[in-house]
DNA sequence: ACAATATATGCGCATATCAGTATAATTATA
DNA sequence: TATAATTATACTGATATGCGCATATATTGT
């Protein structure tokens, strides 16, 4: 037996009960961490900081923010892939700006949390 | 000069200001990123999602999560660096809690934005 | 066609992360 | 004191991540 296969809690069983329907399923789980692993590294906060304040170039993402231009590209693909950003082409230059402006209120939620 | 030493940006004077302005200094978003990173994860977002219906045990926490008890308590650990649990000893029983429920707003709002 | 500009990608290095086994540390109980 | 129960930690292997160099791709202008 697996040492997890237990079935006697400190917990009573009403609350266990709770507990075992509340707590999201794995796919909901992989989702909402999937979301926020796009928000867990410095580099991402601060391009979406700036994406936040107007859609921008890589060119301009990379010179405003003092950023590598292949490190802006990388992360803006890591962005894209979880949806928290789009883009659109125009000629040579690509205008990338926020998907979804939700993504704002979880980030100032975030900042409030740690206020 | 560095790639990104650059001052001729398609964005107008004015929003380069701004951007350069709003975006967040570095502590900031370190702060942050260390703040998301407690959540990026599915086994510490299952573990947040149990605490926010009860307090709990570490062995309460396996069981019911179906997860290893070293894992839990590796991701205890971890949480406890971010600040986003906290937990009282007593006798050979640790007691975990969210420790912000703040927390919740964030993770509710990162629902919403991923539905 | 050629050069210049803007962006994207392949690759490798360094580092971080996750999970599990074994074990240690702590406390309660017989 | 011996044993059991609960939790924490050291170590390890597998995997993932972030970054930058070199280069590829795409578009524009001459």
């Amino acid at each position: 037996m697996k040492p997890y296969e237990r079935d006697n809690f400190l917990l009573d069983a009403n609350t266990c009960k709770i507990v075992r329907e509340y707590v999201p399923n794995a796919d909901t789980l992989i989702s909402l961490a999937d979301f926020f692993s796009a928000l867990c590294d410095k580099t991402r906060l601060k391009i979406l900081s700036a994406l936040a304040i107007t859609p921008m170039c890589v060119n301009d993402l990379s010179g405003l923010l003092e950023l590598n231009q292949t490190t802006v590209s990388h992360q803006l693909k890591t962005l894209r892939l979880v949806g928290a950003v789009e883009y659109r082409r125009q000629g040579k230059i690509s205008f990338y700006s926020i998907k979804n402006r939700r993504l704002m209120d979880v980030m100032l939620s975030a900042v409030d949390c740690i206020a």
